[in-house]
RNA sequence: CGGGGCGUGGCGCAGCCUGGUAGCGCACCUGCUUUGGGAGCAGGGGGUCGCCGGUUCAAAUCCGGCCGCCCCGACCA
């Protein structure tokens, strides 16, 4: 490709707007522009990035047997009705001319097990891998950070088909294999944790995460563990509550209303505290959840373990409940006590809560003694935790893909069944599976940046080499690199050469912005020595140039060889 | 949905408080010079100042309403 032909809107300054790294030299690069809010364009040297994560994605998948297909984005509200989905929030809804309901796809589970419930008939029809590349729509309450959350976007999604369990967990080890290929192959930092099922039900579930600073989630490692942080198990580091007492003791704490000021005022460490997390749940029920001082409540967690949603209680409710804000606790309450396992597991005497009476805390609280409780793991992990032996990290990170484990929430509502061997109808056991493309480019942009733009992985690179001719036109210099230019396309090797009419200075810089993996310089200087100038764009580490004199493609072929 | 901020040429911004010919840098066009890290000189083109209404002799500027966009939080099968 020549640059003098190419779209490519660099910019020196970037959008005020822009704070995500991969958002700033995404728009300074020239591969994507905004269009409205979460609606972005994929200009074509951005294009062709996305392009060739596709390109792998599509070769891993039909590896392991998987079949591409494709869906419309558009669909009849009705579908979606059966299975519930069309109330979501997030799901775009609209009406023809006709006055017909539609709805804009969010994910495919919907057409997909259509087809597949008309189509399949005997368990001989299965197993069965369907995917596409297919456009997500979706009513993002809050899109942000360029590319990484949009309305729009494209996936790869695929669902696998079973006749039961055992077939579901070979597709999903299936994906895991090909996952995890596709993202080595993609150049990217990556893991694979554990992640919930959310609402959706079924059985299992994992996200893969490529940290980054701009990542919306974070994420709980320590050596062999991964997992998202709304679901990470850990063990605390013990606490170190007072002396145990006979039976608990009121001490005055005025105007101690939140855990540090408790914590100051009686000369303790925040973690000889109980923090109270009164809750009401869906059914009505007053609970109140427990933590040591120095944690916080995983909501995520505590639903969990409730069985049903939960709100926090409003300031009415825990006065009329337990006792003025700011001094609650669970001795003598009556009310359902949640206690997280890292109290309930140390256990002892000593523990320090608010006494339900204005300025006044309660010292040498044991549970279970003072109060009854469920033992529950309620609290979100905190860095310095153990899991195994090692201790716990916590990383921003960008969810990148996941698969999940459908069960036959699906394949019951829209009566996807089979017979087995033994004529007897059954639900056919699904699960599904997508990979955000986009945001494995913004995520490679975001691992793989320097102060002078972008570094590419080279397989996903827009070009692989970048050919900076120095000469003015009709000069010697430019004949040369005109004449590298048409052996390395002739060589088949993916070249952006810059032959506008322009400084030395503004073509290094773009180089540098657009970071195509090796960047090649005949100029003045390379006539001299006979070597075109090579330079690897990681580093921007100087190389041996290669041979002008003949060779030359072969020479660059082996200089790529080298770079990540 | 709650809080904060911003809409002036392709990009980055000033002007608004105190109403009176719409400006600056970069980019762009023409000519000449220049060519190894964002060149110089000369000339030139481009903006209903987000939209609607109000006040006024006069509105980018003051007032009201609306729309759009960004950030933080909530939310995120």
């Amino acid at each position: 490709m020549r640059m003098s032909q190419l779209m490519l809107p660099t910019e020196r300054d970037a959008p005020a707007d822009a704070q995500a790294l991969s958002h700033v030299l995404g728009v300074r690069a020239g591969l994507v522009r905004q269009l409205g809010a979460g609606l972005w364009t994929w200009l074509p040297a951005g294009w062709r990035a996305h392009q060739r994560v596709t390109v792998i994605i599509r070769e891993e998948m039909d590896a392991i047997g998987a079949q591409e297909l494709l869906m419309p984005v558009l669909q009849p509200r009705d579908l979606w009705a059966k299975t519930g989905r069309d109330t979501i929030e997030e799901v775009f809804r609209l009406s023809d001319r006709r006055d017909s309901e539609l709805v804009l796809a969010m994910t495919h589970e919907e057409p997909v097990t259509f087809h597949v419930s008309q189509v399949v008939r005997s368990y001989r029809d299965l197993p069965l891998i369907l995917y596409q590349l297919q456009t997500k729509a979706r009513d993002e309450p809050r899109p942000r950070a360029g590319v990484l959350r949009t309305r729009e976007f494209v996936m790869k999604d695929s669902y696998s088909f079973d006749r039961d369990e055992a077939g579901l967990e070979e597709s999903y080890e299936k994906h895991i294999g090909a996952y995890d290929r596709i993202y080595d192959r993609c150049g990217l930092e990556w893991y694979r944790v554990d992640s919930g099922v959310g609402m959706m039900g079924g059985s299992g579930a994992h996200e893969y995460m490529a940290p980054c600073p701009a990542g919306e989630d974070e994420i709980a490692l320590a050596p062999g563990y991964a997992a998202n942080v709304e679901v990470a198990t850990a063990q605390a580091a013990p606490a170190t509550p007072g002396a145990p007492l006979d039976a608990p003791a009121e001490v005055e704490t005025p105007g101690a209303t939140d855990i540090e000021t408790v914590a100051g005022v009686l000369s303790v460490s925040p973690d000889a505290l109980l923090k109270a997390f009164p809750v009401v749940t869906d059914a009505g029920e007053f609970v109140v959840a427990i933590v040591r001082g120095d944690h916080r409540v995983n909501e995520g967690k505590l639903e969990i373990a409730l069985g049903e949603r939960c709100r926090p209680a409003t300031e009415e409710e825990i006065a009329s409940q337990l006792g003025p804000p700011g001094y609650v606790g669970p001795v003598g309450t009556g009310a359902r006590v949640l206690l997280d396992e890292a109290v309930a597991v140390q256990g002892g005497g000593g523990w320090i809560c608010g006494a339900n009476r204005e300025g006044f805390h309660l010292q040498g609280v044991e549970p279970g003694r003072d109060f009854d409780f469920e033992a529950v793991d309620i609290r979100r992990v905190e860095a310095g935790d153990r899991v195994a032996g090692g201790e716990i990290r916590l990383e921003p990170a960008i969810e990148v893909g996941n698969i999940f484990k459908l069960g036959t929430r699906y394949s019951e509502a829209l009566g996807a069944t089979f017979l087995d061997e033994e004529g007897v109808e059954r639900p056919i056991v699904m699960g599904s599976y997508g990979i955000g493309p986009a945001r494995i480019v913004a995520a490679a942009i975001e691992q793989n940046a320097d102060e002078n733009g972008i570094a590419w992985p080279k397989a996903i690179a827009p070009w692989e080499v970048e050919l900076v001719g120095l000469g003015k036109p009709g000069s010697d210099e430019q004949a040369a690199a005109e004449r590298l230019y048409a052996e390395l396309q002739a060589a088949g090797v993916s070249v952006l050469y810059d032959d506008r009419d322009a400084g030395p200075g503004e073509k290094f810089t773009d180089a540098e912005l657009l970071g195509c993996p090796l960047r090649l310089t005949v100029g003045r200087k390379s006539l001299e020595s006979g070597q075109a100038e090579a330079q690897g764009r990681r580093g921007l580490v100087a190389l041996e140039g290669p041979d002008l004199a003949g060779g030359t493609a072969a020479a660059v072929a082996a200089l790529l060889d080298g770079l990540p």
